[in-house]
DNA sequence: ATATTCTACGAAAACGTTTTCGGCATTTCG
DNA sequence: CGAAATGCCGAAAACGTTTTCGTAGAATAT
């Protein structure tokens, strides 16, 4: 009903020019105090809000950070959101999502509409189909026309940009080495395929401490999934066909999945086989047995991504052009699939 | 780099006026073929793209709709937000999120930021605290503004929007009907403090089926749990202080966490103990025994409002004030958890 | 030849701000 | 008393679009 009110509104009730009462509501000294009050009570009464399209448009500057991940319903991504949402909300600014559902057209397009004015820059983590193709002259072309970007998690280094992600293969050579220290000596581990970097640099992680321990490493015990919908044959017949006393997973849902693969063959856990999981997610905490994991810290990531964009967006406009990599500590959370 | 493109330096490079270019982009038959070729094959060379916010301006819609939630990290909202962008992705329009954390100071300050000229709509759910508080101006001031909002899960019977909600009452009468069914006679349901309507309201259904079947209802057989943080202990007692054979939970969290204490105290599930958990989420199909649950399905719910919301914003301006209610049918989901 | 209709383009307004500049009236200073 | 300074305000430009309107020249009709 009542319409929305505006600076010209207010100027033409009150007899003043437009000029007068956006002075006056900014306290400028060049408005007399009797009309700024008036102005500013007026205003007061019928609730004005500058416009932040208008604003944005004057100041060309937005105030919005675009956010482009795979998928929502994956926990970590969601804690990263609200770590992202935390800091920026907190300095000012908003947060616009857009899901590229793992598919590489979809993540071309949605940044593409984003980088038309609606935001001041992005914080983004590759598709899977993305990383396949290498394919990056999306994120070039926005690069370009100067709008910062943050990667985390799934990250390229073909792309000058500031960077998010934990040491994958430090915390999986971790991981690994906690294992053996335990005892164990028959490790498989169940991964994604390479082009997922993570999944590539978790295996590498994987290696490494075996061989540093003098272990062989085997191809038989590498399981590298491609489709998360129908892993559990895949798991299934990985763990039947190897006689495993310890397993690393890439995520939650591989972990859980093998886990209750395992109880129903006879074994047990942690005795018999133990667990380790990547991402210390909702599934880790309530699963039987509990799993340990590697925490990921999803929504320290988000923040820091946050911290760090906005910083960019406020300094003195590329003074320097300079790029970090910031590696977030992973922390091994001990839980019951681990003896 | 490369400065963000605009009509104005086309204009200036072609040597024409700056409506010429604008027309040319369009297609106008105004402009001569030549021009026009000229302009367009000048545009896609330095990948014009028209600046969204001043769109925004100039039409006074921005083809963003915004979402206020609790919390992310909550499995059910994050497949509401993946319906929402489905859909309004498809028809155009952007999702902005911001969450409340569950606190009605923030959800207040959201929603002031966005009701600024940032959205052209709302899709949301309550914070627990305004729920309490009952107190909805921020929701009234938006709606006189003349901005529509669409409410879905929390909602409030005191704002005139549509709304998106299960049958909770139904949901929960089916659930509880569905474990008498089954020979279960010792009923216990783990609920919300009542002022979360989902909760008083699912409670309410498993009353009705227990009085329909001529059971006694005891207060005893409530337990209604405020801080989903240490709810651990509160269940453990409740499920040692009764004798129940069939639990219904609202939600995922509270179901696992009893059925972790029902097998600590040796009992099976479910030929002891029978649970039946309120939305299904990731938590119920990998938790074990896998949980039997009533699926709230979020994503359609998401796109249902997001489809509504889209409608109301795309008719001709409030030509009729019409409000409607839809009641998203729930699925129980059978699994190991029940009998 | 004059009047009318096209064709093809540009000027300008509008969306809602902020800010620079200029100017009138009054006061202060020399 | 004249000049400079000050207080207070409005006009206008700018951000990037789209669209309405006007118009100059050419083509057509009378």
């Amino acid at each position: 009903m009542a319409q929305k009110i505006t600076l010209k509104k207010i100027a033409q009730d009150l007899s003043v020019s437009i000029s007068t009462v956006s002075k006056a509501l900014r306290d400028s000294h060049e408005i007399s105090e009797e009309r700024r009050e008036k102005i500013k009570q007026y205003a007061k009464e019928f609730n004005y809000k500058p416009n932040s399209i208008a604003l944005s448009l004057k100041n060309q500057k937005t105030k919005k950070i675009g956010i482009i991940i795979p998928e929502i319903v994956h926990h970590f991504f969601a804690t990263v959101i609200s770590g992202v949402e935390r800091v920026a909300n907190q300095k000012g600014y908003q947060v616009i999502i857009t899901l590229s559902g793992e598919s590489f057209d979809k993540e071309v397009v949605n940044m593409e509409m984003l980088a038309n004015g609606s935001i001041d820059g992005f914080i983004m983590s590759l598709s899977k189909e993305t990383m396949e193709k290498q394919d990056f002259h999306h994120l070039r072309e926005v690069t370009n026309q100067g709008m910062p970007i943050v990667m985390f998690d799934r990250v390229s280094n073909d792309i000058p940009c500031d960077k998010i992600i934990i040491d994958d293969v430090a915390a999986s050579h971790e991981a690994t080495e906690f294992l053996l220290r335990k005892g164990k000596n028959k490790l498989g581990i169940i991964s994604t395929v390479d082009y997922v970097n993570v999944g590539r640099l978790r295996s590498q992680g994987f290696s490494q401490a075996l061989q540093q321990r003098g272990f062989a490493v085997e191809e038989h015990q590498f399981l590298k999934i491609e489709d998360i919908d129908n892993c559990e044959q895949k798991i299934e017949q990985f763990i039947a066909s190897n006689d495993f006393d310890a397993l690393v997973a890439v995520n939650e849902l591989f972990a859980v999945t093998a886990s209750k693969a395992i109880q129903k063959s006879g074994k047990k856990i942690p005795e018999d086989v133990a667990i380790v999981a990547f991402t210390d997610g909702i599934l880790s905490k309530y699963a039987s047995p509990t799993l340990t994991t590697i925490g990921q810290k999803g929504e320290e990531m988000g923040g820091i991504a946050a911290a760090k964009l906005i910083e960019k967006l406020e300094s003195s406009d590329h003074d320097t052009e300079s790029y970090e990599t910031v590696i977030v500590k992973t922390s091994l959370v001990e839980r019951e699939s681990t003896p």
